[in-house]
DNA sequence: TTCTATGCAAACGATTTGCAGGGAG
DNA sequence: CTCCCTGCAAATCGTTTGCATAGAA
């Protein structure tokens, strides 16, 4: 269950401006310039933001873009499916395109901070074993799992 | 690494008010009136609390003792190893006293934000993967997972 | 007496909201 | 021309910190 189809492969950053556009239209809404910079901003990160990130990747184009549009964008964006977010531990909300298929968890380091990505499977057997037993249905990426990264592991403890 | 088998079963409070002090002033430390009262709140919930539940029912015992305070003394018996804390999904961290056995992973649903205990082995097949793959050493009573409970899954409508 | 922990207030970081005007469709 | 979106400012929420002092050992 790894498709997510038409929700944006490998696009570049007018193509991906394009088809959200669509999209948003679709819904009666619309595509602005604050809207244009957070998915630039985003493609050109790759990988996951935090929000205040966003913004202030977005202020480096526009200066004019407000904090509040960049929150309001990535909620309209995330409604809309072509974002998602992940909760990281104590820390603040990271949001990330949804590319078909570079589908992953995430799981953060409690000593140094940093971001590891998984592939979805190693959370599959505890899906199953959750909705056999529990009844829950598991959202992999939903949350980052925290432990200690291999760098950290290895070394003599740090709080980085 | 620490203390995990006489951490502290299924005391009475006075009796875990005891046994924490003898390990705070191990360290140097001290019990007072506001730990102690963190402690009974902690007690007396059997499961998890957010910090502001705490300060509530803190309050409700002794009105004088701060917030601030409260999140203080969180965190001394967290480092202490009398209590843990869990990150939850967007949410507020939980905090629980340790109770050696009652280990468990916490899952949340995300539509009615009801929060699941599970057996910790359901992570037991992921620890492991992420291991071998990726040097990662899990601690899956850090966060809690996200997705679906039962209830919620099986109901039409969701939002609560 | 010695220091740790407390109360208080203000600081803080992340995120949200009410409002009036701007601009996409 | 409409109605959604934006910029701005202020409000919230959860949590932390600088101080001077009360109080545990």
């Amino acid at each position: 269950m790894h498709e997510r189809a038409e929700a944006a492969p490998q696009l570049s950053v007018p193509e991906l401006v394009e088809h959200v556009g669509q999209l948003l239209r679709a819904r009666g809404e619309r595509m602005t310039g604050p809207r244009k910079a957070v998915l630039a901003a985003l493609a050109a990160s790759g990988g996951h933001l935090g929000a205040e990130d966003v913004v202030t990747r977005v202020a480096e184009v526009d200066t004019r873009v407000h904090r509040a549009s960049v929150y309001r964008t990535l909620d309209a964006l995330c409604d809309l499916g072509v974002v998602q977010h992940v909760h990281i531990g104590h820390g603040a909300t990271a949001y990330h395109l949804v590319h078909g298929r570079t589908v992953h968890v995430h799981a953060q380091c409690s000593s140094c901070g940093a971001v590891v990505d998984l592939p979805v499977d190693v959370l599959e057997g505890a899906a199953g074993r959750m909705r056999q037993e529990a009844g829950f249905v598991l959202d992999p990426t939903h949350v980052a799992l925290s432990g200690t990264c291999s760098a950290c592991a290895q070394a003599p403890s740090r709080t980085a």
